[in-house]
DNA sequence: AGCGGAACGG
DNA sequence: CCGTTCCGCT
């Protein structure tokens, strides 16, 4: 049997996204690289059947509670062809885009993380420019 | 459960 | 760069 683990991508997208276009677009790249977790986890949000494992937490915009860690884990490692994912591991990926603005951690939730839409936008909108703590172009 | 340093690899 | 692996600390 085959390990499914080339390089598939593109869902379908024919359903009702309850999620802004822009969320899931296809990064902005020259060569294409590899799967991003924050897509990835957009990813299994955006599709019902996997509602059970992760899911938006009505109420606050972006904000997401991953019901089945062991299996969201599980999901991921088969993307990246990584068999010894685990929670630990994901969630320190997950960590280090609280740096990035990606993402941030909803203190007193279990298992709960929310999205900044603002940091989102702007690989798509690079125009918008919140430079924190990066070198001002001349522009 | 959650955090973040450190080494490492594609 | 973007994680992956490992781990000590809270």
């Amino acid at each position: 049997m085959k390990t499914g683990c080339s390089i598939v991508e593109k869902p379908e997208g024919g359903g009702g996204y309850h999620f802004p276009d822009w969320a899931y677009k296809t990064e902005s790249s020259p060569g294409s690289r590899q799967i991003q977790l924050w897509h990835f986890i957009l990813e299994l949000l955006q599709k019902e059947e996997f509602r059970h494992v992760i899911a938006w937490q009505q109420g606050e915009y972006g904000e997401f509670v991953i019901k089945d860690p062991d299996e969201v884990a599980r999901l991921w490692g088969r993307r990246k062809c990584k068999p010894q994912m685990n929670y630990d591991k994901l969630s320190r990926a997950l960590r280090y885009y609280y740096n990035k603005r990606i993402l941030h951690k909803t203190k007193g939730k279990r298992f709960t993380y929310k999205f900044n839409f603002n940091k989102l936008v702007m690989p798509n909108y690079p125009f918008i420019n919140i430079r924190p703590n990066g070198k001002q172009e001349t522009n």
